[in-house]
DNA sequence: AGCACA
């Protein structure tokens, strides 16, 4: 128990800072062939612009170029962001992975490595960003003047025929709402029909953490953890394959706290991005 | 997306 993968102090330690806890790693200047030095992005609101992409990643270093995608699957939609190196592209996903994206809804971005790089740079005449919106299939190339090609994402955004046909009359909402100051007064209108209170769960005093890597260890979550308030224990499952964890904190605000202030950090034993952390569907039994 | 322990 006393052996295992040595921590990097330049990660682990950040004693005062909140809101910039890690300091960013050491970018590449120059990758080897076939490095990724693309991110995909999810967690986007729907009447997300492609302006809010590249704004969102045009000051980091070694921004090159960006584009928004509407997947046609619902109203579901994805970015993704090319740096010049896979370091700029990693400091960037670590700075931004696990961020508010939309306080209103309480949107949190997910960001990875791209499956593959964007083929297309930023050229001139190209404009900064670049969209493309497959919602639906027309005939007509009035909407998107600046794609000519898309070549990018290996996911399952328009497979041949595989994917069931996306509704043809869904589009219409999209500008509808698109600027509105407040979503929903509370008390007016509408019943509780949504049990999405921000993060995804109730609220309750154990925590649960996700994305972790394959060599996460129990010691370097409760060396962190334990740096908070009303941290009690700490449990690691590896169901199979990834580790999960399991936090619990004597109060609910506690948990709450150290939730929205370790959303997205990376651990050193990380290989996949930030933590990504939600409170658990039960607390933890006592024992 | 992935939520155990009793």
């Amino acid at each position: 128990m006393a052996y295992h993968q040595p921590y990097d102090p330049y990660y682990v330690y950040h004693p005062h800072s909140h809101t910039h806890p890690l300091p960013p790693p050491l970018p590449q200047f120059s990758d080897e062939p076939g490095a990724i030095n693309t991110l995909f992005v999810s967690g986007l609101p729907d009447d997300v612009k492609a302006r809010e992409i590249h704004n969102l990643f045009r000051r980091r270093p070694g921004f090159e170029s960006c584009q928004l995608k509407y997947t046609g699957r619902g109203d579901q939609v994805v970015a993704f962001a090319t740096f010049s190196s896979h370091g700029f592209a990693m400091a960037a996903m670590n700075e931004l992975n696990g961020v508010k994206f939309d306080p209103q809804t309480g949107s949190t971005l997910h960001i990875e490595l791209a499956r593959s790089n964007s083929r297309r740079k930023e050229r001139p005449g190209s404009g900064p960003y670049v969209v493309i919106d497959n919602r639906n299939q027309k005939s007509s190339k009035s909407q998107d003047d600046q794609s000519d090609e898309e070549e990018i994402d290996p996911d399952e955004a328009q497979e041949p025929g595989n994917i069931d046909s996306p509704k043809e009359n869904d589009y219409a909402k999209s500008e509808a709402d698109s600027d509105a100051d407040s979503k929903a007064p509370p008390g007016s209108g509408h019943l509780e029909k949504v049990p999405e209170g921000g993060s995804g769960a109730r609220p309750c005093s154990t925590l649960f953490i996700a994305n972790l890597g394959p060599n996460c260890t129990e010691d370097e979550l409760k060396q962190l953890l334990s740096r908070y308030p009303g941290f009690n224990i700490l449990k690691i499952r590896a169901r199979g394959g990834m580790p999960v964890a399991f936090a619990d904190f004597e109060e609910i605000e506690q948990a709450t706290d150290v939730m929205n202030d370790l959303q997205g950090n990376l651990l050193s034993s990380s290989d996949r991005g930030g933590m990504h952390i939600e409170y658990a569907r039960s607390k933890m039994r006592k024992q």
